[in-house]
RNA sequence: GCCGAUGUGGCGAAAUGGCAGACGCAAGGGACUUAAAAUCCCUCGGGGGCAACUCCGUACCGGUUCGAGUCCGGUCAUCGGCACCA
């Protein structure tokens, strides 16, 4: 069989007939996979699509196979920095070159035999949809979870731009090579923590990883605890989120941020140059660096104090970097005595360390003592435990309006705007009058102009062209400015899966009469890196929409699995500046996609990926050809039949088992261990064909539900044989195979037998035996009585259709 | 650094706490063939033994259990994420 020319024949024949357009009229029995879709910054699909679309698909078949109305589109995540980074380096435009790449994977996913809905396509960049990624801006803009403040970004100084994360390396510019900062600019955020606590407790409810969900559970990091207002001489106040009140009356310093607003305004003259030497120094450190437990501990002394609000301590004001301005309130009560940075942070700066809890047994005497305890040295509270302590302070501040109780959250509001071209325009207007105005709902899209002069150079690309820029206000009619920034490209992912069933509709984003029922996504399949930012965002976005009346659904993805890695040869992440990027086409074109996906399916556990290995693929090309050998040979068979007898018992029970196991297994996505189950199958079929006399009809009953197991995994192939055995088409639409039980039943099973839990002997008992008979005959074996020798029998332990093991002295 | 995961033959990998290595690849041997390819059959973790058999073996150290690749504690190594790559 010619693997390739019998796709081209497929493929070409599916298309003419649209076997594969979602038929709207059976939306109750729907099914919708989704994988996440592609960014198409490299021109080609490389291995990692096909490991994530090629299995996909064969479940998707799968289920369509058991009965399922199977909605499983295909779409472009097209917007984002390599385009336009690729574009600041060729001079072609991100627009261009995104559609050419665009145009290149829709062909060679369509090449690949996948049963994608191409009528349901969506692609971010066009207008179409960032229409629509406007108008939910809005909707959430409106409802107030989306505003602005400043917030730092990395800059580069020498081409006076802002830099992604990944464009920094070493703390300098990837382009340049100089120095990079952090500097403040107003930026757009959504309200996710406003979320946060459903965020948290709906994982919960959700057939997802349980890895993934404790990664977003501690992503969100939910703490409880109390804020507490410190005082200063000053008279301005400031508050710390702790979880140890407990431990207040050992404060030896507070530290703030270096990025808090109120260190310029504390520090004393004689400390001003140290305190600016500091900041400027700590703009340099990366977030990651700052937050590392192993670095050593800096600050600067402000030259301020400030009082301990339980006892009137005066306290010294530092600023250090191991506090982030972002997380809590900014400001944290150093407490040296009880906590290993603060130790380290007093021993070296030479502060007060107080001791403030003992331990209940009188234990431990060192320093740092962070364990919860007894509290001495604290006044009213001396001999109440940490837990109750940790409480009864705060409710005591509370009186005085000094202190609540609080939870805080690790999550941070999630920054949107980007000073970049190559993303959606953020549909608001400046207006010198009206201030930040929304555009009205009829006037989106606000459409990315084409002539922009995106070069690095300090502004926001857009801000450069006036045609864009200039508007009226929609309040007042006035000159008025838009918005030069555009969205983070998660913010068009969050939602995609919203638009794909209704992806034509231009006088909504979607209707929700239609996405309620055709949502939420029953399978979800996608990489673990998303494990945070994206499926957070579209879990936030959901809940919001939801609130806002669109939705009658509480979470988007009901089931997820995420794909391996697949790595390159030499074991690492593929990438072409270490030259192992191993490229799909040139398998795809000698082998055929079908044999390819196989091989993907069958080489790696679906979940781990692993790195790229070829030999194997040859090996899998054998096997389908042998499959097919045996296949045509069954159909020229005289439809002969014959009494059950032992042969064909064992034939029967193969066959049943198999499909049994199969099922199981591509329901969790264990395409190996299906796939392996299937090769047992076909090895049995060769031997019982070997037999003298055959039963003709039963070996042609195997054939055709070999080739209906196959049909999910091998598309074109099973189709092909199909058709050659004289099958109904298409394939994919007749019932996957059920396992009928009573060839599952035994009359008798063999089983190990273990003496002092090493293997002595084998035994074959009835399916029936009870515990009892089972043990009887175990004790009656030669081999048991020759390996229990003079020793007494303590115990037998009976583990049916596993094993006995008898414990002897 | 923090969070999450992974570690099993020469290789890819299987194993609800119950016979480690299913299913394959590679390798070796054999059949068929004038020959080769293709195909088919057998062997295939390591040590010891003529053999029956026996000992060791799932990164490393320890623990729980009649029984641990699997559970618990610790160590090492590798991978993913850490909020502007997506």
């Amino acid at each position: 069989m010619d693997f390739i020319e019998i796709e081209k024949k497929w493929q070409k024949k599916w298309k003419e007939d649209k076997i594969y357009s979602f038929n709207t009229a059976r939306r109750d029995k729907k099914y919708y996979t989704l994988e996440m879709f592609s960014y198409p910054s490299g021109a080609k699909l490389h291995v990692g699509h096909w490991y994530n679309f090629g299995p996909s698909d064969s479940f998707a078949r799968f289920k369509s196979m058991q009965g399922y109305e199977v909605f499983e589109p295909m779409g472009f995540d097209a917007f984002g920095l390599p385009a336009e980074n690729y574009a600041i380096k060729t001079g072609i435009h991100p627009q261009d070159s995104t559609l050419k790449n665009i145009a290149t994977m829709e062909h060679q996913l369509q090449a690949m035999g996948g049963m994608f809905d191409w009528d349901y396509e969506v692609k971010t960049c066009m207008p179409d949809y960032y229409k629509w990624t406007q108008w939910i801006f809005l909707q959430l803009y409106k409802a107030g979870l989306a505003y602005r403040k400043e917030a730092p970004v990395n800059w580069c100084t020498s081409c006076n731009t802002v830099l992604a994360n990944e464009q920094v390396v070493d703390g300098h510019c990837e382009r340049c090579g100089s120095q990079v900062v952090r500097k403040n600019l107003t930026q757009w955020f959504f309200k996710i923590t406003a979320y946060a606590e459903e965020l948290l407790r709906d994982l919960d409810k959700l057939d997802w990883p349980e890895k993934t969900k404790a990664m977003q559970r501690h992503w969100i990091g939910k703490s409880t605890g109390g804020e507490i207002e410190f005082t200063c001489e000053s008279g301005d106040t400031f508050r710390v989120f702790t979880t140890r009140a407990d431990t207040i009356f050992g404060v030896s310093y507070v530290i703030l941020a270096p990025e808090h607003p109120l260190v310029d305004k504390l520090t004393t003259p004689e400390h001003k140059a140290e305190v600016e030497a500091y900041k400027l120094a700590c703009s340099k450190v990366s977030e990651i660096d700052r937050m590392s437990s192993t670095r050593e501990k800096t600050g600067a002394f402000t030259g301020a104090y400030c009082l301990n609000p339980v006892n009137g301590e005066r306290v010294p004001i530092w600023i250090g970097d191991y506090v982030i301005y972002s997380y809590g309130t900014g400001a944290v009560m150093g407490v040296a005595a009880h906590d290993e940075r603060d130790y380290d942070f007093a021993k070296k700066y030479d502060l007060l360390i107080k001791r403030v809890i003992k331990s209940a047994d009188g234990s431990c005497d060192d320093l740092p003592y962070c364990e919860y305890g007894v509290m001495v040295n604290s006044g009213k509270f001396d001999g109440m435990t940490s837990e109750e302590g940790k409480v009864a302070v705060v409710k005591w501040l509370e009186e005085s309006g000094k202190g609540e109780l609080k939870t805080n959250y690790r999550l941070r509001d999630w920054l949107i705007s980007r000073q970049r071209y190559w993303g959606c325009p953020i549909p608001v207007i400046h207006c010198p009058h009206c201030g930040e105005v929304a555009v009205p709902e009829e006037d989106l899209p606000v459409k990315l102009p084409y002539n922009v002069d995106f070069t690095p150079d300090g502004k926001s690309p857009l801000l450069k062209s006036e045609e864009f820029m200039n508007c009226t206000c929609p309040k007042c009619g006035a000159p008025a400015k838009r918005d030069p920034d555009t969205l983070d490209t998660f913010v068009c992912s969050s939602w995609y899966y919203l638009r794909y069933p209704d992806a034509h509709n231009d006088k909504q984003a979607f209707d929700p009469e239609i996405i309620n029922k055709m949502l939420p996504v029953d399978k979800y399949i996608g990489g673990a890196e998303h494990a945070c930012m994206h499926l957070l965002y579209a879990r936030f976005f959901t809940k919001a929409l939801r609130d806002l009346g669109y939705l009658k659904f509480d979470e988007p993805f009901t089931s997820l699995v995420h794909q391996g890695t697949i790595l390159g040869p030499d074991g690492f992440k593929m990438s072409k500046s270490r030259g192992n990027v191993v490229s799909p086409d040139d398998y795809v074109s000698k082998y055929g996609s079908d044999a390819f996906r196989f091989y993907l399916m069958f080489g790696f556990s679906y979940t781990e990926g692993g790195p790229w290995n070829s030999s194997g693929i040859e090996s899998i090309v054998k096997f389908l050809e042998r499959m097919e050998r045996l296949v045509l040979k069954i159909k020229d068979m005289p439809s002969s039949s014959k009494q059950i007898g032992a042969a064909e018992k064992e034939l029967l029970y193969t066959l049943n088992y198999t499909i049994k196991r199969v099922t199981e297994d591509m329901e969790v996505f264990s395409f190996n261990t299906a796939i392996a189950r299937i090769m047992e199958l076909v090895n049995a079929m060769y031997k019982y064909d070997a037999e003298k006399e055959k039963d003709g009809e039963l070996m042609k009953d195997c054939a055709d539900k070999l080739v209906l197991l196959l049909a999910p995994l091998v598309p074109h192939i099973a189709e092909e044989l199909g058709s050659v055995l004289g099958k109904p088409y298409p394939i994919y639409r007749r019932p996957f195979p059920k396992c009928e039980e009573k060839w599952l039943v035994k009359d008798e099973y063999e089983l190990a037998v273990q003496v002092n839990s090493r293997i002595k002997a084998k035994i074959v008992v009835p399916v029936d035996a009870d515990n009892k008979q089972i043990e009887q005959i175990a004790l009656d074996c030669n081999a048991v009585k020759d390996a229990i020798g003079a020793m007494n029998v303590v115990k037998v332990i009976v583990i049916p259709k596993r094993l006995v093991n008898i414990v002897a002295k």
